[in-house]
DNA sequence: CCTACCGATCGGTAGG
DNA sequence: CCTACCGATCGGTAGG
């Protein structure tokens, strides 16, 4: 446990992720939370509202992090629309390696949001995705990328990233660069004008 | 509702699904089910046995689904790697489709598996990953394909083929074979070996 | 942060 | 297939 010099609040946030993430919001009870965290079920409400309070703001922490990367990944004007894109796609694996587990919370437990926290956030959500749309409409205009449908390019592009938290596992044999710079070879070879 | 001629078993099985599918499998009541269904609660025993019951067929017919698909897709040995993989990917595709509901509670609920049933399914589910990862070790030993990594190639492939339930809709202005093709030509692109 | 508890709801069963 | 019900567990609160 190396969670000594952490909040209490943060520390029911970190239990609260890693349980949301391997047993699901919904078959989390907070009965297991509060023994995973050493104390009793009534208690944690000292320091929280609700036990949505917590995915609420698990989902939208992570919303934050995605656009922080992206938008300083994607800001440099100067730099053509491919590059870029390789950028935003490194920084999109960086923040989901980085919190692999509230990733994966983001990801797939949403729903469980209740109104009208469920449509921001799919707002949010669909924002980010025209970032990626844009950038890769952007280099398809301009000769830099193949993407004959930039909209399907762009969720075919995101799925790929998305399913790491599935699969990754933190001291495994890649290092998060390393995952970045594959993910980013693999996808955008397959997106890069060939003999041009 | 077009579920006139289906028995009852398969009324509760078709309904379950999309409820698992739309609320998780955690967050559905049998209660709820049984409403959609046009009936109480305590009536759906006389068909099942449990609410897991329900998960289980659906996880375990899906498998069975993919596996028939791919065995037939990558069979024909006279075929070079490369094109066994394609037909592998639309086969893929072509049974997320056919069955979006059942497809999206197969890749998203099976951790509400209870032990063994849990096991033996990340069981099927690893041997299938490893059909895809020798016919892409194949292509690549062959000189057809590019991967450097296989089994990283594997994962990439079938996540981005795998987000598709999150966004399909049937009526779309896709088709499933279009979709299959258009997918197969944007992962295979960044596979094979060009200028060879 | 705990004890003790609330009303609501859960999966499932008995008996008809 | 329904009525009526079981014990267990749920998220959350009061009072200290």
């Amino acid at each position: 446990m190396e969670t000594a010099q952490l909040s209490r609040k943060d520390q029911i946030d970190q239990t609260a992720t890693a349980l949301f993430r391997t047993r699901g919001f919904a078959a989390t009870s907070m009965r297991e939370l509060a023994a995973a965290l050493g104390m009793e079920a009534g208690s944690i409400y000292s320091h929280i509202r609700s036990k949505e309070e917590l995915l609420h703001r698990i989902c939208f922490r992570l919303a934050e992090e995605f656009f922080a990367g992206f938008d300083q990944a994607s800001a440099d004007d100067a730099l053509p629309a491919a590059p870029r894109l390789r950028r935003a796609v490194e920084s999109h694996v960086r923040v989901l390696t980085t919190d692999v587990a509230a990733s994966a919370v983001f990801l797939h437990e949403w729903r469980h949001l209740s109104e009208p926290a469920r449509t921001e956030f799919l707002a949010l959500r669909e924002r980010y995705e025209a970032g990626f749309r844009e950038l890769i409409a952007e280099g398809a205009a301009a000769g830099e990328l193949y993407a004959p449908d930039p909209a399907f390019a762009a969720l075919t592009l995101l799925a790929s990233l998305n399913w790491l938290p599935s699969w990754y596992r933190p001291g495994g044999s890649f290092t998060p660069p390393d995952i970045a710079h594959r993910l980013a070879n693999q996808l955008l070879f397959g997106l890069e004008v060939r003999g041009n």
